[in-house]
DNA sequence: CGCTCATTTGACAGAAATCAAAAGCGGTGG
DNA sequence: CCACCGCTTTTGATTTCTGTCAAATGAGCG
């Protein structure tokens, strides 16, 4: 978004951070702030990076700042399946484990608020109450995942775009309010972080049906897109039908209010 | 398996357990895990039954000791969906959470090792090495987690069902070896632990192409049908070229030497 | 034996992957 | 400004796979 939170040119300072009230770092004390501010250090990638590379022995966790790392597991074949998207103030990397069991890529420009995984671990280590708050998002995303799997496995190709675009919606809110204002929009935005292909394997599906199953919305008049990446939400309820859940299971399901973890900036 | 090792008769002691050197009771102190048999009871459920259903506000946590448990997710239109597999030695519930947001149900008849969620959650909050254990097993198995998730999402039911029963075949064996010496088979023989409707919904599709894709396997000579639940394993090459995985991949995912954990996620 | 339930098999329709090609978009350099 | 290039996205035609419906077979049990 705007890099003046960075305080360019000082050092870096954690009560400036973009994400310092949904991030871990939520819940640390002055006194673990302070030393995870002098463990910690920003670092840029730009999109297509492999931040952490499947099978590598890296050193290296940390929270996403701003743009979007995609955490991808390649399979025989040389087929890219993306396993997660991470979104600012989510946790990057693997924390007790010598070999990443996936991949780190930036699927856009990202900004990393990275760590030596060692120190970390041993910071963890010095501070319990810092390792329950890693441990109840670790719960947590697991829950995700689990959710996201089911919806995977037993969802037509349609149910999952809509899923995954009503998520959207709630994510993009803050975002482009700008751009909602411009064109004095009422409805709900609907931002494409990334392109169809990595859509695609997230929603693992290819980018032709996905294609397919956009337009088919489109036609259906439940999105509008203003440009290939951007699409105003004209129809909630069409969407929802389309997703073959329920509001409260989508709500529950796109977690934009869980205190922990969100979804901050992203053009 | 068999109950010879709860020592029937006599209250229930965790030195006996057959699972104390698999479950989170491996990395506990003596006197933590005196505490833990004084806050555990042992329990039994029938095939069918909830153990803790969808949405409950459930005060339940513990270990499986035998049988399996399956863990649900029912989606709209009552299609339950399976989300994992838990074995002798896995955890079962949700520390840290109010609601449970999936079921588990028995799978075959269980015997669990029981414990108050509260109870548990005021223990670790006192034994931070043991809070640790769990964090490890967490990410262990969100790790799993994610490598089925993107197993179920870009392979063919012939790859899952392939990569099924390689795991299978791996985790069989010790429990088998008799029935294999009885039988002067050299081959690993893979034990379907459940009904072909349960594994359908734990690989994302229906019993009747699960049953197609079991009797391709057997026409192809690649396993042999010793009963319903029981096949021989006689081309184990074949068996991984149909999964569309190395062979490094599949023992990573099967983890049947793993200390810590059973086989939750993909099996 | 007759009952029920689980599994297998068959026929068919629908959904999605694949192959192939056209259209759109963002650069670059003339 | 325009033409060109590489890339992504869309559209079309076709094949393959899978889910569904329906029926047959098999296993366990009183």
């Amino acid at each position: 978004m705007n890099d003046a939170v960075f305080s360019p040119g000082s050092c870096w300072k954690c009560d400036q951070c973009a994400i310092n009230h949904r991030s871990i770092c939520r819940g640390a004390s002055e006194e673990a702030l302070r030393e995870l501010g002098r463990l910690s250090h920003l670092r840029r990638f730009e999109k297509g990076q492999v931040i952490i590379a499947q099978g590598d022995e890296a050193d290296l966790v940390g929270n996403v700042i701003s743009g979007i790392v995609k955490l991808t597991n390649m399979s025989m074949g040389g087929h890219q399946n993306i396993v997660g998207l991470l979104f600012p103030s989510d946790f990057f990397g693997r924390a007790y484990a010598d070999l990443a069991r996936f991949s780190y890529e930036a699927a856009t420009d990202v900004t990393l608020c990275c760590m030596s995984r060692h120190a970390f671990e041993n910071f963890l280590g010095r501070h319990p109450d810092m390792e329950h708050e890693i441990l109840l998002s670790t719960l947590d995303e697991l829950d995700a995942t689990r959710e996201w799997a089911a919806m995977n496995s037993s969802h037509t190709t349609m149910q999952r775009v809509a899923t995954f675009f009503f998520i959207l919606s709630r994510r993009s809110d803050h975002v482009f309010c700008d751009a909602q204002k411009r064109h004095r929009m009422t409805n709900p935005v609907i931002a494409l972080p990334i392109g169809r292909r990595d859509i695609a394997a997230y929603l693992g599906t290819t980018p032709e049906t996905l294609s397919r199953n956009i337009q088919t919305l489109v036609r259906k008049h439940v999105i509008r897109p203003i440009d290939t990446n951007h699409f105003e939400l004209t129809d909630t309820k069409g969407l929802i039908e389309h997703s073959g859940e329920t509001r409260e299971d989508l709500v529950s399901m796109s977690r934009a209010d869980r205190p922990n973890e969100g979804f901050t900036d992203q053009a």
